[in-house]
DNA sequence: GTTTAGATGATAATTACTATCATTCGATTC
DNA sequence: GAATCGAATGATAGTAATTATCATCTAAAC
């Protein structure tokens, strides 16, 4: 089967079309154009590590030292519903956001959390066929699959019992994932 | 392609032996075999709604009038951590908890958050056979299917801005889910 | 420039979950 | 069956992420 990540190539080539259309898109969906909503995106668009919205809030921060946490959380709730950005909520982590809306599935290192962006044609195919499921309409789907990153396999073994939400913060590959560095 | 909702005849008969063995799993597990997470295990297998841990605390509660809301939050954590469990946490909503631990998959309303548990051996397989992505190793995968259930299919809009978390607790379809019961 | 619906910022509130810790209990050993 | 002990539980405080509220502001249409 074929598999593949998204290289950062095309990622950021893609990030610079929709960056280019957004303005667009807003209006089309009825939104206004403010400055606020051109950052987030912008943050959004320009990382690969599907940020958290503190992440985007601290980013935006530095050209918007007023905005509010607030208006990052509701307009990436917005973004979302308008269809220019997704929402990845995956091992009961906080929410995280996902700027490339074309059908794609995501892989996240259950140690780390890191997220990457991966296409899997086959499967992607498969699901597009389904329109019904029993009395369900369908309407799109998500595709998480849990897995170790490069980094972490190998190293230490996988978080158990107490460590659950917010225990690893601070560590150094969530830090790392945060603040929307590469490896 | 083969997609099937599971069936009510199997999910029952599915719990009723998985409960059978679950004292013998939990010595094999290394944990002991408490009435409270007798008590937990038994409710969440006797529902197909996949429920939060508020509502299984609610069932156990009138067996267990004592039990703490915190043990089955821990016990629903332990019970995954043995794979006794899965944990599902779709649409940004809390947590929700799936006694079914043979590969499958879920589809979820995007109205009222209603969940089922359906079969794609086609993806399934698919994804089995996939090992590695990049350089990440594969562990396993989770695939949710956004839809609109029978209820909620032809009335009404999706629900959008401020219908965020909790907006909606206490609605016809919502109270219905947290309850367990079937349409 | 006016108007106005929608957006924002500030902040309080909520929710789901986790940590802590004293007490209790299941399971093992005798 | 009593003793032992580590694990499990209950009670509750704490935390983090998100959402609600509301006064103020602003983008867009006129």
């Amino acid at each position: 089967m074929e598999l593949q990540l998204v290289s950062e190539g095309r990622r950021a080539g893609y990030a610079a079309r929709r960056l280019a259309e957004f303005a667009e898109r807003c209006r089309r969906g009825g939104l206004a154009v403010t400055p606020q909503r051109l950052a987030i995106i912008r943050a959004l668009l320009s990382s690969a590590e599907h940020p958290r919205a503190d992440v985007i809030y601290e980013m935006v921060r530095r050209e918007h030292p007023h905005i509010s946490l607030a208006t990052v959380h509701r307009t990436l709730d917005t973004l979302c519903e308008i269809g220019e950005a997704r929402k990845v909520t995956m091992l009961h982590d906080s929410a995280r956001y996902d700027g490339n809306v074309t059908p794609h599935h995501h892989v996240i290192c259950v140690k780390c959390r890191r997220i990457r962006d991966v296409e899997i044609p086959d499967v992607s195919a498969l699901l597009d066929a389904c329109k019904e499921i029993g009395d369900f309409k369908v309407l799109g789907s998500s595709l998480e699959i849990h897995a170790l990153c490069p980094a972490c396999a190998g190293r230490g073994r996988t978080r158990r019992a107490t460590q659950r939400r917010g225990s690893t913060r601070g560590s150094a590959e969530e830090s790392r994932s945060r603040t929307g560095e590469e490896a």
